[in-house]
Parts: C-alpha cells; sequence; structure tokens
RNA sequence: GGGCGAUUAGCUCAGUGGGAGAGCGCUUCCUUCACACGGAAGAGGCCACUGGUUCGAUACCAGUAUCGCCCA
C-alpha cells in the first residue's frame, strides 16, 4: 500500500503497460461460448491494414470499448470482434513504393512473387495498428483476430461472389467508369471526391456541313474531348435550334462530321450557349445520351489518360493536330486544343467557369471517365430490403438525423463497380476458356501489356474453384480474371465473414446479428450500406440492429486534420503525453450526436488532471485505511455517508441512463462532476474530521461507506477510463480478479435520501455564504472565526442545528445559532443566502464599499426578477392560461424573493451605519 | 444547384415553452497534514438577426445572414 503514498502524480506510464499485459495474458476480454448472459457483439470497423492509429481511430474504438466493458460488466456475453482490412490499392502502393526504392517494379517482378511480398510485409508491419489498438486499452477479443484475406473470409468473398452471379446479380461489361491514371483502375463512384475548381467555358464553333457559313456554337469545360464527339445536343423545344435537329456538322480539327440531335435531359437551354457535344466515351452524362440515340463511342485516353495515337487515328483527327497531341497528357493536350482552334477562327469567345474535378480518393490524382470492360452488382434489388430495414427500424440509426442522408442515397443509388485493375485482393472466381477464344486469349495473352483487359464478350465462367472442363468445348485451359475485388467488397461481409460464414458456426449463431456498429460518418457509404445490404441478402437478417455514428475529429480551428496542413494530433503521442486514459476520457466527454469535435490540446490536459484527481483521492483514502470498518444500515449512517450514497444513486442511474442513449458525453460529464465536485470537493471534506479520530466508531462508519462508495466509483469509471480505475480497485477491498470482470453498479433504492439532499443543499449554501463574508472581508482562510446564523423557516433552522459541527468544519468557524434581536450590537455584516442569514463579526480596518457595492447589485438583480414576476402574476392571461404548477411556482419564488430582499435591505441599512 | 447541420460566456460546447449552464481560460486570495495537474471566492452573456405562434420564446415555425458538411 505504501507505494500508492508516494507520488502526488499519477504516473500512467507503469500502470498502463502492467494492467495491458496482465488483460491480456489472463485473455480476460475473450468471448465465452457458453457464457449465460445474454449475447452483446459487435465488428469493429477494420483499419486499414497500413494503418496507423490516428485520432478518429482513437475516438471510434474509445467509443467502442466504453459499450463493450461497459456491458461486459453488465453480465452480458460479450465479443468486440478485431480486425484489419487488407485495402487493396493502399497496401499496393505502399508495397510498390518500397519496391521503387530498391529499383523495381511491380510488373517486373511479377504477379506471384509481388503479391508474396506484400504478404511478407504485412506479417512484418500488419501489426502495428493492432498493438496501438492495445495501447488505447481496446478489450476486443484478440484470439479472433481477423483479416479480410485470410482463408475463411476469402472463402465467403468467393461464395457471395458466385452466389451473386448465379442470382443475376453480377454483370460484366463495358461500361463508362471512374479510372485513376495513376493506380490504373477503376473505382466506384464513391471513391472519387469532387473538388471545386475554377476552369473556363469555352465557346467553339461547329459548322454546318449543308450551310458552312452557318454553324452552331458548343459550350465546354473539356475541349480537348472534342475529338471524341459523335453529335451535337440542342434542346428539341428551343426555339433556336430545334430546326437543326437531324443536320450534320462538321467537328473542328477532324474529318468528320457528326449529327445534330434533340435531348431534354443533356440540354439546358439556359446553360452556355444551349448547345452542347455529346462525348459518350469521356462523360458519364454524354454516355447516357449516346445510349438513348445510338451514337458510337469512340474513346481518345490510354489508361495513363494520355492521348493515344491509334486512338486519335480512329476519330480521324487531322494530323498536324494529332501529331502536336500524341501521347501527351490530359492538361497539356487541352492547351493544344485550344490553340489550334483559336488558330483556324473555330474558338468564338471563353469564360471563367466554377467546375467540379473529380480525384481519387487514395492519391488524389484527377480520375478520367473511361471506357472499360469491368464487373459490376446490380444493385438495385439489394438496396430495398437495405431501405426497408432502416425505414422498419430493424436497424436504428443514431443520431436519427443520418437516417435522411442513407435513404437518400440508397433510393438513388447506382450500380456498384467492384472489379479493380491491381494484384493485392480477392482475385475475382471467374475463368475465361482459352480455346474457346484462342485468337484472344492465346499464350500471347499474359505477356501483353498491363492492364490486361479481357473484351467484354467473352463468357465468364464464375466458379468456387477454377474449372477443369469447358463446357462449350471441352477446352481444360484457362485464364483467371485478372482483376481483383473492391476491397468494400470484402469489407461488406466483416460482420457474418468474420463469425465463420458459409459455415454455421456457432458463434455465428450466438453473436449474429450483432448488436451495434460504432463508425463515422465517412463510410456511411462506403461500409454500413453495403453491409445492410450483404447481410440482408445472405443471412437473412440485418447485421446489427443499431449503428451509432459519431463526429469526424478536428483540429482546434475546426479544420479538417491533414499531414500536409501540419495540424494533425497524434493519439499515441497524447497518450504519452498525458495518460491514455486523460485521452479517452477527453474523446468521450466531447462525442456529442451529430457534430464534429474540434480537439484542443487544453482539454486532454484538463481531463488528466482529472485523472490525478481521483489518484490523489485515492491516496488520501488509502491513508486512512488502517483501522476497522462497521457496515450498519445506510439510514442509520452519518449525514456525509447518507448523502454521497444518494448522490451516487443518482450518479449511477443517470450516466447508465446516458449510456443507453449513446451519449458518452453525458455520461462522461456526469462522473466527472460528481467525482469532483461532489465527492472530492464536498464528501471528502465532510468526513474528514471522523476520520482524525480512527478510534471513534463514526470513524470506522465512515471508513466502511469511504471505501464502499470510492469502488463503486472505479466500477461507475471504469469503461470511460480502464487503466487508472483498474490499478485503484486492486488496492481498494474489492472481490474478483479484475476489474474488467466486476459487475457494473446497480443503484439500491435504500442509497435514496432526498430530505438528506436537501439538508446538503442548506449546507452548501450556507457555507458558501460565509466563505463569500470571509473573501469580502479579507480574512485569512485560515483563521477560525465567529459566526452567526439563522433562518426564517422552523424548518431550515432545525437543520441547520442538525449541520452544526460540519457547517463549522467546513467554513473554519465557530457558529452561533440564534435569532436577529440575539446577535450582539455592534459591526456585524449580515449576509442574506435564500431564506438564511448569516452574520459576520467586523474587525479590523475593512473597505466596506466592497461589501456594500455587492449588496446592492444583489438587491438590484433581485428587484428586477420580482418585478418580471409580479407583471406575470399581475396579468390575467397568464394566471387564466398558464398552468396551476407554473402560477403557483411564480408566487412562491416572488414571495422568496421579497423575503431575501427585505432581508438584503435590513442589511443594507445596517450596514451604513458602520 | 439540392439536402443536412450549426450560430448560447474570451474559447470549446451542453441545455430547456416559464428562474441562462459546464469545462477550459481570466481576476483576487491561499502553499492548512490527498491533490498548486490543487483549494476558496469572483468577474463575464440583448442565447446571430427579423418576423410569426403563445399569457410567456434562447427553445416552436418562417425568413435573412454567416459558417460547416454531404450530394450533384
Amino acid at each position: 500500500m505504501a507505494s500508492y503514498l508516494l507520488s502526488k502524480h499519477y504516473d500512467p506510464h507503469e500502470v498502463e503497460t502492467r494492467w495491458r499485459t496482465y488483460w491480456l495474458n489472463r485473455q480476460v476480454f475473450a468471448a465465452r461460448l457458453d457464457h449465460p448472459g445474454p449475447p452483446y457483439s459487435m465488428v469493429i470497423p477494420p483499419p486499414n491494414v497500413t494503418g496507423s492509429l490516428h485520432i478518429g481511430h482513437a475516438l471510434n474504438n474509445t467509443l467502442q470499448d466504453i459499450l463493450i466493458r461497459w456491458r461486459r460488466m453488465q453480465g452480458y456475453n460479450t465479443l468486440w470482434l478485431p480486425g484489419t482490412d487488407h485495402a487493396g490499392i493502399a497496401t499496393q502502393n505502399v508495397v510498390e513504393r518500397q519496391l521503387l526504392e530498391e529499383g523495381f517494379s511491380r510488373e517486373q517482378l511479377g504477379r506471384d512473387a509481388f503479391i508474396e511480398r506484400v504478404w511478407q510485409w504485412k506479417r512484418q508491419s500488419g501489426h502495428t495498428i493492432i498493438d496501438q489498438l492495445q495501447r488505447l486499452g481496446a478489450s476486443c477479443d484478440w484470439s479472433r483476430l481477423r483479416f479480410t484475406m485470410d482463408e475463411g473470409l476469402s472463402k465467403a468473398v468467393r461464395e457471395v461472389f458466385v452466389r451473386l452471379y448465379e442470382d443475376g446479380l453480377l454483370y460484366r461489361g463495358e461500361r463508362l467508369i471512374n479510372w485513376c491514371p495513376r493506380c490504373l483502375t477503376a473505382l466506384s463512384d464513391i471513391e472519387v471526391e469532387h473538388e471545386s475548381v475554377q476552369g473556363t467555358l469555352y465557346h467553339i464553333r461547329y459548322p454546318f456541313v449543308h450551310d458552312p457559313a452557318q454553324s452552331l456554337i458548343v459550350a465546354t469545360t473539356r475541349p480537348e474531348t472534342l475529338l471524341g464527339d459523335t453529335a451535337v445536343a440542342v434542346h428539341p423545344d428551343d426555339p433556336r435550334y430545334k430546326s437543326f435537329i437531324g443536320r450534320m456538322v462538321h467537328l473542328p480539327l477532324t474529318n468528320r462530321t457528326i449529327p445534330v440531335v434533340g435531348d431534354a435531359i443533356l440540354v439546358d437551354p439556359t446553360f452556355g450557349t444551349g448547345t452542347v457535344k455529346i462525348t459518350p466515351a469521356h462523360d458519364f452524362q454524354d454516355f447516357e445520351a449516346g445510349e438513348r440515340h445510338g451514337l458510337p463511342r469512340l474513346p481518345l485516353f490510354d489508361s495513363l489518360a494520355r492521348l493515344d495515337p491509334a486512338c486519335l487515328v480512329r476519330a480521324q483527327v487531322e494530323e498536324t493536330v494529332a501529331k502536336r497531341i500524341a501521347s501527351r497528357p490530359v492538361h497539356e493536350a487541352r492547351t493544344i486544343i485550344v490553340e489550334e482552334l483559336q488558330a483556324r477562327g473555330w474558338l468564338v469567345t471563353f469564360e471563367d467557369h466554377a467546375m467540379a474535378v473529380g480525384k481519387c480518393y487514395r492519391c488524389k490524382t484527377v480520375v478520367e471517365p473511361y471506357l472499360s470492360p469491368q464487373w459490376f452488382v446490380r444493385i438495385q434489388p439489394l438496396a430495398v430490403p437495405a431501405i426497408e430495414a432502416v425505414e422498419q427500424r430493424r436497424i436504428r440509426i443514431i443520431p436519427e438525423g443520418w437516417v435522411n442522408n442513407y435513404l437518400g442515397w440508397m433510393r438513388e443509388i447506382k450500380d456498384w463497380c467492384i472489379s479493380r485493375q491491381i494484384w493485392w485482393g480477392h482475385r475475382i472466381p471467374a475463368w475465361y476458356c482459352r480455346s474457346c477464344h484462342a485468337e484472344l486469349l492465346g499464350p500471347g495473352f499474359d505477356d501483353g501489356p498491363f492492364p490486361h483487359a479481357i473484351p467484354a464478350h467473352i463468357q465468364p465462367l464464375v466458379a468456387r474453384t477454377a474449372p477443369t472442363v469447358c463446357p462449350a468445348c471441352q477446352g481444360q485451359e484457362f485464364v483467371q480474371d485478372p482483376d481483383v475485388l473492391d476491397t468494400w467488397f470484402s469489407s461488406a461481409l466483416w460482420p457474418f465473414s468474420t463469425l465463420g460464414w458459409p459455415e454455421e458456426t456457432p458463434e455465428l449463431k450466438i453473436y449474429y446479428p450483432t448488436s451495434t456498429l460504432v463508425t463515422g460518418l465517412d463510410i456511411l457509404f462506403f461500409w454500413v450500406a453495403r453491409m445492410i445490404m450483404m447481410g440482408l441478402k445472405f443471412t437473412g437478417q440485418v447485421p446489427f440492429r443499431e449503428v451509432y455514428i459519431h463526429a469526424l475529429v478536428r483540429d482546434a480551428e475546426g479544420q479538417k486534420m491533414s499531414k500536409s496542413k501540419g495540424n494533425v494530433i497524434d493519439p499515441l503521442t497524447k497518450m504519452s503525453q498525458y495518460g491514455t486514459d486523460a485521452l479517452r476520457f477527453t474523446l468521450a466527454s466531447m462525442a456529442s450526436p451529430g457534430r464534429d469535435i474540434k480537439l484542443a490540446e487544453e482539454r486532454i490536459e484538463g481531463y488528466r488532471n482529472f485523472t490525478n484527481k481521483i489518484w490523489n483521492a485515492a491516496r488520501f483514502i488509502l491513508m486512512h485505511a488502517d483501522g476497522p470498518t462497521v457496515d450498519i444500515p445506510v439510514f442509520e449512517r452519518p449525514f456525509p455517508d447518507r448523502w454521497i450514497l444518494s448522490r451516487l444513486h443518482g450518479t449511477i442511474r443517470s450516466s447508465t441512463q446516458a449510456l443507453e442513449e449513446y451519449r458518452f458525453d453525458h455520461a462522461a460529464h456526469i462522473l466527472y462532476h460528481f467525482t469532483w465536485h461532489e465527492y472530492c470537493d464536498w464528501y471528502l471534506e465532510l468526513i474528514k474530521p471522523a476520520l482524525q479520530h480512527p478510534e471513534r466508531e463514526e470513524a470506522a462508519i465512515s471508513r466502511h461507506t469511504l471505501f464502499l462508495s470510492f469502488e463503486v466509483l472505479q466500477r461507475l469509471l471504469h469503461p470511460f477510463m480502464p487503466f487508472i480505475t483498474e490499478e485503484i480497485w486492486h488496492a481498494l477491498p474489492h472481490h474478483g480478479e479484475t476489474l474488467v470482470l466486476a459487475s457494473y453498479p446497480i443503484a439500491p433504492s435504500s442509497w435514496q435520501a432526498p430530505a438528506i439532499e436537501q439538508a446538503f443543499e442548506i449546507l452548501e449554501l450556507f457555507v458558501t455564504t460565509i466563505r463569500t463574508g470571509r473573501a469580502l472581508l479579507g480574512y485569512n482562510p485560515a483563521q477560525t472565526m465567529t459566526v452567526y446564523g439563522t433562518a426564517t423557516t422552523d424548518r431550515v433552522r432545525a437543520i441547520l442545528q442538525d449541520i452544526r459541527g460540519f457547517i463549522e468544519h467546513l467554513s473554519r468557524s465557530t457558529l452561533i445559532l440564534a435569532e436577529h434581536g440575539d446577535w450582539p450590537d455592534g459591526r456585524i455584516l449580515h449576509l442574506v443566502a435564500r431564506d438564511m442569514t448569516v452574520g459576520l463579526a467586523v474587525e479590523g480596518t475593512v473597505d466596506l464599499r466592497k461589501v456594500l457595492d455587492r449588496i446592492r447589485k444583489q438587491m438590484q438583480a433581485k428587484d428586477k426578477e420580482a418585478a418580471r414576476l409580479r407583471s406575470r402574476l399581475s396579468s390575467p392571461e397568464f394566471t387564466a392560461k398558464a398552468s396551476p404548477e407554473v402560477v403557483k411556482e411564480s408566487e412562491t419564488r416572488l414571495a422568496l424573493l421579497s423575503q431575501e430582499l427585505a432581508l438584503l435591505a435590513s442589511s443594507e441599512t445596517q450596514l451604513a451605519k458602520m
């Protein structure tokens, strides 16, 4: 026990390491299938295997840990399943960069060797974030750690892919997709981030074939794609242009002519010139317009978003132009095209124009709409049940504000492009027969330039394992689809694939559907929505019953944290500086729903001070640990004990209630306030006199309450601050091996004592008034002084009499309770608190102006309020229409105010005489 | 352009149809035997603006302004 008395300051490092090791070695977080309690389960949002803990992870996992520790202590059969995500593009990028430093490309290494390199990397570095989560105190069942590319999970991926295909929910086709020319892969719509930039709107003349003197002026922000135009569109009702529909125009800088079409969807007659070009191979809206009008698609770019010479030939671009732009990147080609247009007089004018560009969410490269064969999930049939599940509240989204966001997106969801032209990931379980397509997939295919795109028309064989015989031609040689699946495809299965699906495991039976999913808003569509769709489709059940969506953590100025801005708050650094518990408590206390967290370092420091306060309360208690304890019924205990137990009762109830409502912020504030401002500021002070005399029975009783209440408090605080509470708990009388498995406090109703709480309020007010008087008179706080006191009611007078000893102790005074008339004559300062009056002897030279100022200010404020109440009460409308309770309350308050005012007035007169 | 949210003390944020709150910061006093990472006492706010509903609005409704987020 002596070690607890050593340090005035809590030192988190040693404590955290010791308990983390203890918990992990004894596997106290492990789920037990035979646990008798009702199940409560969560799956972790798997962080990227390449990742390291950032403040968002810290928040996310702190909140999950609070929930699971709380439920575990409540006796639930808990499982919090951890794991990581293979993060296809991100991980491939990391390893590729390493390779480049060694001087080779992944193509040089070859696919299999490259994948082996990634696995090697994963074995070496993939545990970083897991270690960091453990440092945070995350109480996951680490024996069940999963990785999206584990064999079991990969099997689930193949199973889902095949079943979706068999159900007609997968298709492969040549479509326009978002292409990242740096990652060299397709992206799904939501992997593109839109950014507003200042662009230019060019007005370009397209002369008519039938009369080159006449022309249409087309407005576009992307003049370089003009070479791929296959039509020009006007609004069919636009009187300026509708007569031209069906005519042909000459396409500038090419030897092609293209038709004018009428399209009410594509064309907004009020925008630009009311005439737009249609480039089906380079714009999503144009692609659809092309479908509507049966237009050909003329792609211009290669996979690196450079002008492809072969395409330029196909598009019949004039040779001089083609030469200048061949193999140039898009932005260079744009300048050249504008020059050429200008030189030939086709450019009419140009103007500034705000436009949006799409960027790759991984590498921020500008993405290009790109025509290529890809796999898609036909999403509508999956979205409908996922919409219903939320509408019918089978899945609750908290805060509810996000429900509409979810529903809105789901109702307009588009088919999901799931193929990626990278190597690291789940290879698509589709094969193509070499002998059926000998000319395309012959031996030369494998050595062709990357990416090896298999033409869209070739029929795939989709199967759980590689086929052996082609059903069409009996051929036995196959090419596996070179693409891998979007990482989110496997993440979408996470809640059930991690529990063993497609096997019918006991884990799946017990822990699925999971109880709560805790995640950030940024992956609502990426992940949450897709889990709901896949969960419903493949298990017939929702994957989780509640989704708690937490905020984004920003810096103190409200800026998004980013490495380039240099405003990143590193949780690991903060944990070292202030302690893990302090960081956790900070994050929890700031987690107000639907609101971003602006995190300032001072807040963490403030909660570090809180951990220190708890630490010192423990030191104090342990200093008084020696001596017997006596357990007597609560209602027989001394006033401070009854009061703190009653307050503890309220605190248990309100903080538990807050957790049930996911109000982590409320729960944290309730516990903070109780611990610091009730337990430490008042309770510990109140019992000090009793503890000064350890031999008395009073001390033994209070010692019992002291240990009891502080032990309960550790259990209450444990989900928020697991380390310090475990440490202190072990030093207190307790039952059990670890606080992790102790029971969460339930408030016994016998602790409730409303009358005692009212008496305490009187005590607090009375003591505070004396202290205020001391400060006003400038008395030394250490000096004991004589104080007079009385109240206007018998009830309060009786209470003051009962708690007199406590008042004297807390105010360092000798209290004489007597009627005003019995107070000594002369220099007595009267201070008023509600219906009580405190009298302090004025000694020595005291500046009474300060005191008078204060009293007059008080009178002014109370006068103002009394006037307000009087005018309210004199209004017949108020007394007639307001509820009787409100009227009564106003009357009572006015009466009290009048009383106070009278006391203040007499105090003022009396003071003025001095 | 569409949708959502915010606007309350110097800062960060709770909050409620009827007496304006917390934490941090600030001021003054205090190193008394748990804690100066502390204690005590204070100062500080037309609850963004304009209307409406109501006996009564910081709160409910509408509009305006500013800021932020998501989607197009």
